[in-house]
RNA sequence: CGGGGCGUAGCUCAGCCUGGGAGAGCGUCGGCUUCGGGAGCCGAGUGUCGGAGGUUCAAAUCCUCUCGCCCCGACCA
């Protein structure tokens, strides 16, 4: 491509919308374009490099038997009232009526569109399995879009279904899945990492994730360096290493700690480690039953995990105001001694001598308080989130925490959808059965926002080779040179995607631009090839630079490619 | 949904407090010079000051309403 006829609007500023640096940068580079609030233009750069993502997606896919097909955006509200998600799915789901005044919605999501899909033409066992795939536009009106393409309401996705006979057949299938997951992002020449994961609202027992690891992710993951035990903190389990030394029994004493609400505050205004002020928190179940979960200050309460201690029912925590009216005193100072309703302690408290908790009076806490002696709670379970000092639950080695970026999560969903969408085919035996699903995605568009999170340097991005919209840029000084830097070009155009800085601007703006969009290789005709007719040829990367005849230069390009295709398999 | 901030040239932003001429830098267009890291000089164009209403002799500026965008939070006490 030649930079002189291309459509590429780079930006010397940041502007002032972005906040992290993918999505400044992804305006910077002339990518996108915002047209409203999560919702973004792709320019010419934008698409190629998503395009170089979805044929990465979509050959690792074929590879593994699946096939492309495209639904629609626009969908019935009845598919949605067939499994009951058009009244369960909350604003997110962005409904509409046509002119008609019946109730469409755009899709968020594809479960009810395909299994509407596969219980249509799919009648046999012998069709199966099957697995239907797409890659295409979703929106979700999320509550609050942000970071770019990171967090957009419409965004780039690809969603891909199995339907199998049996939970055999499922096993296959997510293996088989999860196998081309690790193949996609390697292929893509991204550092992440596969990580068992919360099945959330969509349903299943078993999930995984995939995270590109960044320092800017939104999810933080324990890893063991050992065994290689990985899990979202949503899900791993907490094991503390630390053991408490027994202190001397001492007795429980009523302390006046006014205008001290955080256990931080009160851990200073008594002078204590922020570890031995208890937090109680007071979560309403099912809207009616009041409990108290009991925590050391320096921890946190794991919602995922307590939906399990809690049985699966719907929960959430108390207000500032029920707080008052059911305890008596304000958030803040509430503690389990006392309480009328169900408490729940973690099990970190286990064996913890002379800790604080609250009166459940205002301005006021209990010292030196002991489990089974100041209070007997109900029940004593893992209802925290796992901190760095945990241990690897299946090792016991010292867990490393990572914050990632989710770019995909597959899930084996069972008969959730097919079951009441009477998704149905005659089994061997000549018993009409229920698909057995899974469900696996890959946030396309936010792959591209994470690779950049996961690449860039002050200068701008660092494309891995892969997803490069461009591999070499060419430049040019002299007019003399000018011929020459062409024939490049034209070779080099018939191997990889190849852009020439044909424009009449000055070499620090040529560097500026070649560096922002981040191109892996740079050919420079300018002053070694003056001096000693070698081109020099920039890594991107690692600033790196090499002096080369043409003829070299050709095959350091074209081998340096292939090399970094072999290096991300 | 709660809190905060912003909206002035294509971009980044000043001007608003304390009412009176709409501005700067960068970009764009023309010219000269320059040519290895977002050059210099000369010249030119560039605006419903987000929108509506109000106060006033006079509103980008004060008041009310409204729309849009960004950030933080959405109860970890």
């Amino acid at each position: 491509m030649r930079l002189s006829r291309y459509f590429l609007p780079t930006l010397r500023e940041d502007p002032s919308e972005a906040e992290t640096v993918s999505h400044k940068l992804l305006l910077r580079a002339g990518m996108i374009r915002k047209v409203a609030s999560g919702v973004y233009n792709f320019l010419p750069l934008g698409l190629k490099a998503l395009k170089n993502i979805e044929n990465i997606v979509r050959q690792e896919m074929n590879r593994a038997g699946a096939l492309e097909v495209l639904l629609p955006l626009v969908q019935p509200a009845e598919l949605w009232l067939e499994t009951g998600r058009w009244n369960a799915y909350g604003k997110e789901l962005l409904r509409f009526k046509d002119r008609k005044e019946h109730d469409f919605c755009l899709g968020p999501t594809h479960e009810e569109v395909i299994t509407d899909l596969v219980r249509r033409d799919v009648k046999s066992y012998r069709q199966l399995p099957l697995i239907l795939y797409q890659i295409a536009p979703k929106f979700r009106d999320e509550i609050r879009p942000r970071f770019g393409l990171m967090r957009a309401r419409e965004f780039i996705m690809k969603d891909a279904y199995s339907f199998d006979a049996d939970y055999e057949g499922l096993d296959k299938s997510y293996q088989l899945m999860y196998e081309t997951y690790n193949r996609i992002f390697s292929a893509c020449g991204l550092k992440f990492k596969a990580v068992r994961a919360h099945t959330g609202a969509i349903g299943g027992d078993v999930s995984h994730e995939f995270m590109v690891l960044a320092e800017t992710g939104e999810d933080t993951i324990a890893v063991c360096p050992k065994c290689g035990f990985a899990e979202n903190v949503e899900i791993a389990p907490a094991i503390s290493s630390e053991v408490y030394e027994p202190e001397p029994y001492r007795p429980i004493e009523k302390v006046y700690t006014p205008n001290v609400r955080s256990a931080k505050d009160v851990a200073d205004y008594l002078g204590l480690p922020l570890k031995k002020i208890t937090k109680t928190l007071i979560y309403i179940v099912e809207e009616k039953e009041p409990v108290a979960i009991c925590v050391r200050g320096d921890h946190e309460v794991n919602e995922v995990k307590l939906e399990k201690v809690l049985g699966g029912k719907p929960f959430r925590m108390a207000t500032e105001e029920e707080v008052l009216k059911i305890v008596g005193a304000h958030p803040g100072f509430i503690g389990p001694k006392g309480l009328k309703m169900k408490v729940i302690v973690d099990r970190s408290l286990v064996n913890f001598p002379n800790f604080v908790i609250g009166a459940n009076k205002d301005e006021y806490h209990y010292v030196n308080a002991n489990l089974n002696d100041t209070f007997v709670p109900d029940l004593v379970a893992d209802v925290r989130k796992a901190v760095e000092g945990d241990l690897c639950p299946e090792c016991g080695e010292l867990l490393t925490f990572m914050k990632g970026i989710e770019v995909g999560h597959i899930f084996k969903l069972g008969t959730k959808y097919s079951e009441p969408m009477k998704a149905t085919f005659l089994d061997k035996d000549g018993t009409e059965k229920p698909f057995i699903m899974g469900c696996y995605g890959i946030g396309v568009s936010r792959v591209l926002s994470a690779t950049i999170e996961q690449n860039h340097d002050e200068n701008g991005i660092i494309f891995p080779w892969p997803i490069a919209p461009f591999k070499v840029g060419i430049i040019s000084f002299k007019p003399d040179f000018q011929e020459k830097a062409e024939k490049l070009y034209q070779e080099l155009s018939e191997r990889v995607d190849t852009l020439i800085d044909d424009r009449d601007e000055r070499p620090g703006v040529k560097f500026k631009d070649l560096d922002l969009i981040g191109v892996p290789l740079q050919v420079i005709y300018g002053k070694s090839f003056e001096e000693t007719g070698k081109v020099e040829i920039k890594i991107r990367r690692t600033g790196e630079r090499v002096y080369l005849p043409e003829e070299e230069a050709r095959t350091f390009v074209l081998s340096f490619g292939e090399k970094q295709g072999e290096e991300s398999l």
